[in-house]
DNA sequence: CGACCTCATTGCGCCACCGCAACGACCCTT
DNA sequence: AAGGGTCGTTGCGGTGGCGCAATGAGGTCG
């Protein structure tokens, strides 16, 4: 969505914006104003652009980096709702008057985003119809996500759910290696327990069953799959 | 959010479509046009407003009766994703484009709801902001359900989760009678455990454990919870 | 009113997954 | 180079929940 160099600017320009789900179909006049309103943070890996139960003020775009989207129950136990990319929106919360975050928003690598004030953002949202639409479409899109998340976590194995969301994490940010495809940030046996619904045991010993086949090739927060197609038979079984 | 009568008129009046959330805020005079758009459709029990897979022609606001979404894995496992009573809006995709509906609406009892094209449903959502940003926060708030939902399933044991969906079922649609606080629509086992990620087994199970401590009386499709408090106490585990 | 269908119950065996505990590997800091 | 912190691995025992199979309990329809 956003190429590197744009991290550099202070603020990338209306067509890289409009190539931005949220902004597609509205013409560059037309978003200049919004750019206008947006400011630009930084964080690095694993501080947070807000945390779960903050005042929701803030509205954010994704320039650069990566973040995920984590809830924690009030026993203490973790889960991991969502990865977050160049291009994609979080905080959506504050532009439609919700008082807190419901989850917390953690850098796992340094991190870039636009940020608007929600007010500013709720005036943008009702001044234009379209942008509204694509709201919508997004937070419809997400909806749609979770819910083959959802059953896929009350139908399926955890082998399969772990095998599934590698594979998803490799589509989405995969890199060619000379071993194969790597990951292309940071990823704990934690983080993928989390986004599993399974334990770091459980996590680790798949994994491990993995690696002993030549399925992937792993080490401290890196995962590097060398036969795909071997994954996928286990994430589809066929 | 409809009293009983309005089944029987052909269509409800602005006043009453003002108290949805997907219209509230919306002047009277604005909302005539809309519900000339409209169209009343009556299903009877265990029949279909649409089905998974169908091509997604129109959206729905239920204004009688009770409706389920479901979804099927290529397996044939079976998920129930949420209860639809009157005034909730479903079959939203068919507003913004999609060409297939992701889910299949059932009716449990016998429901009636209003329905729109759903092209001029997205003509309406452009051409109106606010009604368009009402439709955001209705989605939105669909998705942090779903979201707790989720947590719940990854994190919590299956007594707790029943025990938390019962007690839901009974203050969204509870009716008072003499033994207790009675889930106000036919729910089997079957829907119970799809609604959970459980089995009928293990519903059964807790449910005849529970009707031996007195906390509830059940039979064929029909839960009376006597003990609200001890459910209680299973869900929060105090 | 009897036949049939759907829904609910429960005994029983099983196993996928959990989670502690101990250890090992890796990285960063000074 | 040493030491501490984080992350990953794996043996082991325990169990929550699954799912078959058989039976029972209601509803419904002719």
């Amino acid at each position: 969505m956003f190429d590197s160099t744009m991290a550099q600017r202070d603020l990338p320009d209306a067509a890289a914006l409009s190539r931005v789900p949220l902004f597609t179909g509205i013409d560059e006049r037309a978003l200049r104003p919004v750019l206008q309103a947006a400011q630009s943070v930084t964080r690095p890996a694993s501080e947070r652009f807000f945390q779960q139960g903050d005042a929701a003020s803030f509205f954010y775009v994704l320039t650069h980096g990566r973040v995920k989207m984590t809830q924690v129950t009030p026993e203490g136990h973790q889960v991991v709702l969502r990865l977050i990319g160049p291009g994609d929106a979080f905080g959506g919360v504050a532009a439609f008057g919700d008082p807190i975050y419901p989850a917390t928003a953690e850098a796992i690598e340094q991190a870039t985003a636009l940020s608007w004030d929600g007010q500013t953002m709720h005036r943008l949202l009702e001044s234009d119809p379209r942008l509204a639409v694509n709201a919508l479409r997004v937070v419809a899109s997400r909806l749609h996500d979770l819910q083959n998340r959802y059953r896929e976590l009350t139908t399926e194995r955890v082998e399969r759910r772990v095998a599934r969301t590698i594979l998803r994490l490799a589509r989405e940010s995969g890199r060619k290696v000379d071993a194969g495809v790597q990951i292309d940030f940071p990823i704990s046996r934690e983080d993928l327990a989390e986004m599993t619904g399974t334990t770091i045991y459980t996590v680790s010993r798949l994994v491990s069953a993995w690696e002993e086949r030549g399925l992937v090739e792993s080490g401290r927060q890196r995962i590097v799959i060398r036969n795909p197609h071997g994954l996928v038979r286990i994430a589809e079984d066929l």
